[in-house]
DNA sequence: CCTTGTGTTCTCCG
DNA sequence: CCGGAGAACACAAG
């Protein structure tokens, strides 16, 4: 699952390969990737070169030259924004193409070309995730609802106690909800709550002013850990060189039902069902 | 029936 | 009866 760690990275590399370059073509294989008229996703693309792309939380933001509009990208649970270099370029070049898969794939639902024979290839085995045209007021809007960025300068201690406020809600459903904090989804909240020694069952104002401390701590630490190792490969996430995230090696509790908990070495992890997701935990260091 | 991210709908409480 | 908060549900597809 891409959360902010891995639509981060994304973010990161595709800056360097993608800016300024002029699109060429759009192929729609599978319309419904698209949200809207694909006619249009290929108007407001070919002819022009992406100038930047921004995140806020799991969603990535394409912006163009005239910032009339910009193009959003979604990777929901299972998408992929895979970039290739072309043959053209890549002449002279022999052993690596044996590395890679052969793109496209079954999967591939979109693919943008660039003049230099570039592609980059929008996978999604679920085809659950999306790409859309928005004009900008409606990127501002999108942008709004979304709640604090975790690892900005505004993501301050102050502001993180405010936003717990007098909040009755339980910790992981806190954690979880984009409305509040941007990017979390399922694995780095079981990994902050980890890290934070509080049960995901907690409500949050049952936390006392070193349990918010030690969660302010976690979700940073945890997230900026998780960038800084490339994200987290559980089921199909690569990055945009089809590479597997290395933070997986560093999860304490997701998918680690049975195994003995590496913080306090007593007791095994446990798997339950909080705000109706899977949830692992710690019954021991977690409190 | 499971998985998760997200948008919608429902319920509760003051 | 209304507003807001929180929880539950619905939906995507394999």
């Amino acid at each position: 699952m891409p959360e902010l760690p891995e639509v981060e990275t994304i973010r990161q590399d595709l800056r360097r390969k993608i800016l300024k370059k002029n699109i060429i073509e759009v192929e729609i294989l599978y319309t419904k990737s698209v949200a809207g008229k694909g006619k249009e996703l290929q108007k407001k693309l070919i002819g022009t070169s992406i100038e930047e792309i921004d995140r806020i939380g799991k969603l990535m933001i394409f912006r163009f030259g005239r910032n009339e509009h910009s193009m959003l990208i979604h990777l929901k649970m299972t998408g992929q924004l895979v970039y290739r270099i072309g043959k053209k370029i890549f002449a002279g070049g022999h052993s690596m193409s044996t590395l890679q898969t052969a793109l496209p794939d079954k999967h591939t639902q979109v693919i943008l070309t660039f003049a230099d024979d570039s592609k980059l290839y929008f996978n999604d085995q679920r085809r659950f995730g999306y790409i859309k045209i928005v004009d900008a007021p409606e990127v501002e809007a999108i942008i709004a609802a979304y709640g604090i960025e975790p690892l900005t300068p505004g993501f301050t201690h102050e502001a993180f106690q405010k936003l717990i406020g007098n909040k009755k809600t339980i910790l992981k459903a806190f954690l979880l909800n984009q409305k509040f904090i941007a990017g979390i989804g399922n694995i780095y909240a079981d990994e902050i709550a980890h890290s934070a020694r509080l049960m995901p069952t907690r409500r949050l104002h049952s936390l006392s002013t070193k349990d918010i401390q030690r969660l302010y701590d976690g979700i940073q630490k945890v997230l900026a850990q998780a960038i800084a190792l490339r994200g987290t490969t559980f089921n199909n996430y690569v990055d945009s060189d089809g590479q597997h995230g290395n933070f997986t090696a560093y999860l304490k509790v997701y998918e680690h039902e049975g195994d003995l908990c590496d913080q306090c070495l007593k007791s095994t992890i446990k798997k339950t069902r909080v705000a109706g997701r899977g949830t692992y935990f710690c019954p021991t260091c977690q409190l």
